[in-house]
DNA sequence: GCGTTTCGCTACGTAAAGTGTAGCGGTAGG
DNA sequence: CCTACCGCTACACTTTACGTAGCGAAACGC
């Protein structure tokens, strides 16, 4: 399966709106979690295994590689980092950490 | 696979952490997607099959009933809706939008 | 009543994606 | 050299997703 991008049809959307190819990229497993643990700057890959207790090095690679083929994720002397892109991204998922807590408080 | 949910483990984290369970619930195949749709109202069963070309029905019932478990989503007389908690994830999903239209354009 | 259409959804076989362990080749330090 | 990390790959296995077909229930017209 390729890297979802705008402007090309995706999973679920022939249309290549952003919005799609986004969602499909970031649908996939570990992907949210890995750009959570970019957050605060670049990890190396073993770190970033462990930041995420559980997932494989097949997969992890695998996600490294379509968020950089995305220009989300590039590679830096510390090890992975976001891109200037992958800090808008980072930063437009930050309100999830706030919905999060409310949701996890009782209705 | 269970829902994940706040307070307890989930795959990749032992902490029961909120955010974690949620980023393990967004992680799974056409969740954001269904969300996505849903923000402006109430879809059927079959509306949403449409919304989402392509998905199959297996897939996107066990995807609702995960939302349900995690009260996001809810059967409602228009067919299923988000929740209030729903409608404040639909929210705070909105600024990808914006930044994915940033990313397609060229940096 | 009786066919037709639409509904939500399940069954089930196939295909794709993710998992887990082992370990390779590379580099850096002693 | 030898040890100890590093990024990453191989590969057999399990889980998840896909795709088509179609069921039983409800809603319409006739």
């Amino acid at each position: 399966m390729p890297t979802p991008k705008p402007g090309r049809p995706v999973r679920g959307s022939r249309t290549g709106r952003p919005i799609m190819a986004a969602l499909d990229l970031l649908g996939r497993r570990w992907t949210l979690r890995v750009l959570w643990e970019l957050r605060d700057g670049p990890l190396t890959f073993r770190a970033l295994r462990d930041a995420c207790e559980g997932v494989s090095p097949t997969v992890l690679n695998t996600r490294l590689r379509e968020l950089q083929d995305g220009r989300i994720v590039e590679k830096t002397e510390g090890g992975y980092g976001l891109t200037p892109g992958g800090l808008g991204l980072s930063k437009a998922l930050r309100p999830l950490d706030s919905w999060a807590r409310s949701w996890a408080a009782p209705s």
